[in-house]
RNA sequence: GUGGCCGUAGCUCAAUGGUAGAGCCCCAGAUUGUGGUUCUGGUUGUUGCGGGUUCGAGUCCCGUCGGCCACCCCA
């Protein structure tokens, strides 16, 4: 019962960490190449802030609780809602447009199912104060490299693009009050996920329509342009127009895009679009400025570099890579340990990553453990002190130093 | 929250209702200062937990917890 984490939560062990660390350099080395700068918000929100925007379907998954001061809390499902919130505070220190990216971990409460936990890490990339589709494009651009950095190419995943001011023009054309809007984009999102009479019967008249569109794909002229923008940076082959895709936040205004795996086998692996209201709605009218921006998660990602033996391969090699030591020094005499120890934080000082046996061990079992840890240069003080002998792991060849030459020696093999 | 399948060593899995096993991993050795191989030996289980049926339950039944899958929903 203690040895298990809570269901849906992890356990990180070693390679575990390894790879999540992996991803998180790959998100942050890429949101950097576009400028973006990173920030981060509480884990814990007051509930309230959720249940004004989100919709009533996140609030019924919410990880929350009443804490100790009698305060209603949740542990964060998603950032958008706190980056509202903190752009809201604090618009006027920063230039506009803000490019902000964010990594941390998101909760839900809800039964846990292959590629959905109740814990997850999640990036967030969002542009705030900027109304024109060069930010829409941006962003769609970023997302697609940051999956091109792991290695995914075009043939791997596709980035479906859609605005929902396609459906609500639509919808307004058909006289349809705004209050029903969000229940009928909701029932457009649900679309092929379940069965067709449940869609025709939630929306009524509209069904033959909007089938009609959702067969023909629809005609929108920002989302042409939108890939023309990702065309000139030669990323077309990486998207398709699907106004079928609508998403099922409340906040959404106009651009929408989900990226999924070509083979159509997981969930969404990022999700996003503009929010131009959401700032406004939050702050009651204080401040009003158009955003946009979407988040990708650690565990379908995950799962889907599993899969795809190109990408899983890569990461591996990196990790493995990364894992290796510089030095392992072998004390073949405890008489010189002393020596040894002296030898190793001059090393660890100038940075090399070194190890050594904790107590004594026999010099074979030395070596078999320089080897697995990866060690480039194995070092053994022993009858020879002070001269000590450099072995290069790779080669085999071994030489005699001596103590003053021995940082010039490991300098030059591991150069 | 609803339904189906599953739960045996750290991991992957065996065991017609009749004495709980294998491989991998891990640890220690193979005559005392040099490597991934090989060989030998060793540790680990209230068979998820709690009841019931039976002379006898890992095996059958009920409950419970956990996992997988589908539904729901999807940040």
């Amino acid at each position: 019962m203690f040895m298990q984490p809570l269901p849906g939560f992890r356990d990180f062990l070693p390679d575990d960490c390894a790879v999540r660390n992996l991803i998180f350099a790959r998100w942050r080395e890429v949101a950097r190449r576009y400028a973006f700068v990173e920030w981060d918000g509480p884990p814990l929100e007051a509930t309230e802030l959720y249940r004004k925007k989100s919709g009533t379907e996140i609030v019924d998954q919410l990880f929350n609780f009443t804490d100790k001061g009698e305060r209603e809390v949740a542990m964060r499902p998603e950032l958008t809602p706190t980056l509202a919130r903190v752009v809201a505070a604090h618009e006027r220190e920063f230039k506009k447009p803000l490019k902000w990216f964010s990594i941390g971990q998101f909760f839900r409460y809800e039964k846990q199912q292959r590629g959905r936990l109740r814990e997850h890490f999640q990036l967030n990339c969002d542009v705030i104060g900027e109304a024109n589709l060069a930010a829409d494009i941006e962003l769609v651009a970023l997302c697609i490299d940051i999956l091109r950095a792991f290695g995914f190419t075009d043939k791997d995943f596709v980035v479906r693009v859609s605005d929902r001011d396609f459906w609500t023009n639509f919808l307004r054309e058909k006289d349809i009050s705004g209050d029903r809007w969000d229940e009928l984009l909701q029932a457009i999102d649900k679309f092929g996920r379940e069965p067709r009479e449940k869609t025709v019967e939630k929306l009524g008249k509209l069904a033959d329509p909007v089938f009609a569109i959702l067969k023909s794909g629809g005609k929108s002229e920002r989302l042409d342009r939108l890939v023309d923008g990702l065309r000139a940076r030669g990323l077309a082959d990486f998207v398709s127009i699907d106004v079928g895709i609508v998403r099922g936040l409340a906040y959404y205004t106009g651009m929408v895009f989900e990226v999924f795996d070509r083979a159509a086998k997981f969930r969404a692996i990022a999700g996003g679009g503009r929010y131009d209201n959401l700032i406004g709605v939050l702050s009651d009218g204080a401040v009003s400025m158009p955003a946009l921006g979407f988040a990708m998660g650690d565990v379908v990602l995950g799962e889907l570099i599993n899969e795809t033996a190109h990408v899983r391969e890569k990461l591996e090699n990196s990790i493995a890579n990364s894992r290796k030591i510089d030095i392992y020094v072998v004390i073949a005499k405890e008489q010189c340990r002393a020596d040894a120890l002296g030898q190793i934080q001059q090393l660890r000082d100038r940075g090399y990553l070194v190890d050594y046996p904790l107590t004594s061990e026999k010099v074979g079992k030395q070596f078999q453990l320089a080897e697995q840890l990866g060690a480039r240069v194995a070092v053994l003080f022993g009858d020879e002190w002070p001269q000590l002998k450099l072995k290069d792991m790779s080669s085999g060849e071994q030489q005699l130093v001596s103590k003053d030459d021995f940082m010039s020696h490991v300098e030059t093999i591991l150069r």
